[in-house]
DNA sequence: GTCTATACTAGGATAGAC
DNA sequence: GTCTATCCTAGTATAGAC
């Protein structure tokens, strides 16, 4: 039965993301991986071939999460509620992906090398698309001139923050895990400065 | 003479740096840092007795920029100042220690395994004061209320990303290697943003 | 202080029994 | 479709000649 096979890869798929993010590539074993889903070591060649292909099973896996977080961008026409929406959807996948999360930006850091040709061109169009639908509302005089290019990596990288770097985060904070108020205060200082900094803040944020 | 095992000591910690930053820990081979070096491996191992070793010491050499980059915070009574040479200070790290900056970003990520003991409860420590400084501001009416933790977040990920996730800037921006302005451009939002979010920004961040 | 040759082991991958 | 036993390469580390 198929359901077996759908199962298993499953499994195998989320405890390997766990062992990815923790340790990265080439540190996991896949010894461990089988250990600690229950199932011999034969069994995971047997569903993914090599390690290399499970590995890109699980980066795989946060791709569509990725691309989909863009949408506010094409279904707002103003920017405050656009960027307010893209900044949450980036949080909200920090929070509900962080291992896959960890994996995929391990990948990035080390130059994608596992990242398949079609994906990072994928990526990079979506990336411009934002760039240009910026620049777009400043000509408009919706928003002030900012670098679009460094504006997106100032939200990328104050979001994916909390699930890359979650060690530091549980160390400063005292807390081993975040909970929704974390992250929720989180999301709303970086939209915060977001908004504010485009002079597009929406009443609320001048908070004292 | 000493000299020579300085001079060599240095050389293999350079070039190892590069490595780790590349390939992360566990994929560098000590082969491949002992050719790029123009080294026989066995002078890796005769000069730091370990890879863990010598890890460990591309670790360190990043470890007290790192914490040198946090005077602004006590040579300055105004926030303002403080925070824009600070948010300075860390995108310089990025520029100038790509390689390191890497390796102590992979490390944190992983959950410091190989970071020592006092050196992490040092840069908790450190963290903690800056929390308390920017509470004391916040106490004082200098600057609006922000969430102390989760401003630092974000000015260390805005920063750090430059050096992070150079493989995405280059795709992003199209260029090989950011050129100073570039840094500049990326230093004046990030002063822009942050400054503004905490309404202590100076006259000029009112651009157009 | 330098280097060649080699020991040793971990871990990815597979053959083949069930 | 599952698992045990094993192969084999790659890569850390060292012994010992120069």
């Amino acid at each position: 039965m198929a359901k077996i096979r759908e199962r298993n890869r499953e499994l195998i798929i989320q405890v390997a993301s766990e062992f990815f993010a923790d340790k990265g590539f080439a540190a996991t074993k896949t010894i461990d991986i089988a250990n600690s889903a229950g199932l011999p070591k034969a069994n995971i060649y047997y569903y993914f071939k090599t390690k290399q292909n499970l590995y890109r099973s699980v980066l795989e896996s946060i791709i569509e999460p990725l691309l989909q977080s863009s949408a506010p961008f094409h279904e707002n026409d103003d920017p405050a509620t656009a960027l307010e929406e893209y900044i949450r959807a980036k949080i909200r996948i920090s929070q509900t992906h962080p291992h896959a999360s960890k994996v995929f930006a391990s990948e990035i850091m080390h130059g994608a090398p596992h990242l398949p040709e079609d994906i990072s061109a994928q990526m990079l169009e979506q990336a411009q698309q934002m760039c240009e639908r910026i620049q777009s509302w400043i000509d408009q005089g919706l928003m002030t001139a900012v670098p679009p290019q460094h504006l997106l990596f100032t939200i990328w990288a104050s979001t994916q923050t909390y699930a890359d770097f979650d060690w530091q985060i549980s160390q400063v904070t005292g807390k081993e895990k975040l909970d929704q108020d974390d992250y929720d205060q989180a999301a709303d200082l970086i939209v915060k400065l977001i908004l504010n900094g485009c002079g597009i803040s929406t009443a609320e944020e001048e908070t004292a």
